[in-house]
DNA sequence: GTCTATACCGAGATAGAC
DNA sequence: GTCTATCTCGGTATAGAC
């Protein structure tokens, strides 16, 4: 039941998704998810926050050397996409576009679970790892809409490897390059 | 009239725009919208299609010089999307995310109005052309998402001009730089 | 030509029988 | 605990009076 949610939300969105085809799909009576969820948010809740589960894996992305972070960032983003974690990761971007709560679900995941880990790691000042954090989220997401959500070719067909190659080193450098920061100056490491 | 349509289509998507509102917006009946447009399909197009006119400032900002590419790009989306564009911009992506006829429009008009044009003043092979396109286009809606969608600070309160600098060079990296290319090999100019 | 009224559908949610 | 039946609301679209 938790699947035709994530399916069904991951595939039209939040707003998209009713509750009549997800407990049509799970084969079970649309009363019932009420009884079970409460109501759609909560059912939301449970179908993303299960298996949203980066923190488990991020460990082992940041564990490299500093300088093979952007590239290992890519491929963790990757290995979640391409693998089970499609479906949830989905739902939760199609969601985000046209609800406000669950863009701030999206916002606050991306910033309090995955950048601030990842940018932790160089132990830079407050502002400089938000600057940078935001600069390497706007590459990972615009990767995700790209390859998963618009399905832009030859991008969405290439191989992860390829896209580690192409794409690690943008990211290694919103990491630690020299670069132009938003909201502040000039910066080297 | 159009003008509340094309608010309201940025504002909620295409599903999650309603005639209604879009009609009490304009202070007219929601029956005149359909003997206007027939239908809310063609009232989206009319919303978007108009103003959604980059072909005329795209020359110039391809004038420039081969190494400047990648920053006039940049300065040209943040032109566009910080004017009075960006409630078509938002109108088409917010609606592409969760509409497939939507994502279509907005992936076609990707490819056939902007980054084929792009690409073209490069005078690369097909394969190559759409290679580097897809990849710029990654950054490009990548950037679009975190500062006007998902509002992610501080790029999305940062100057143009931070970002010229600070994403101008990827994007200048993916049109011209030496790069592993998705489904290709590496590849030089 | 414009708008009132409404048809028709599907959404989320609830009450209450079994 | 499970499901039938139904409530209320809001959506698109249309028919027909002024």
């Amino acid at each position: 039941m938790l699947a035709a949610a994530r399916t069904a939300f991951a595939e039209r969105g939040f707003d998209g998704a009713s509750i009549r085809v997800i407990a049509a799909d799970a084969g079970v009576d649309p009363a019932l998810v009420h009884h079970y969820f409460g109501s759609k948010d909560k059912l939301f809740l449970a179908a993303i926050e299960a298996p949203a589960d980066p923190e488990e894996l991020l460990p082992a992305a940041l564990a490299g050397g500093r300088d093979e972070l952007g590239a290992n960032v890519v491929r963790l983003l990757l290995q979640v996409w391409d693998g089970p974690g499609r479906t949830a990761g989905l739902a939760l971007v199609r969601s985000a576009v046209n609800n406000e709560w669950t863009a701030r679900l999206l916002r606050e995941f991306l910033v309090a679970k995955v950048l601030r880990r990842v940018v932790g790691t160089l132990g830079l000042p407050k502002a400089e790892g938000e600057a940078r954090g935001s600069l390497v989220a706007s590459q990972l997401i615009g990767v995700v809409m790209a390859r998963y959500v618009l399905r832009l070719e030859p991008l969405a067909s290439a191989s992860p490897e390829e896209l580690v190659a192409a794409i690690g080193p943008t990211v290694q450098r919103y990491l630690t390059g020299d670069i132009v920061l938003p909201g502040g100056a000039v910066t080297a490491l």
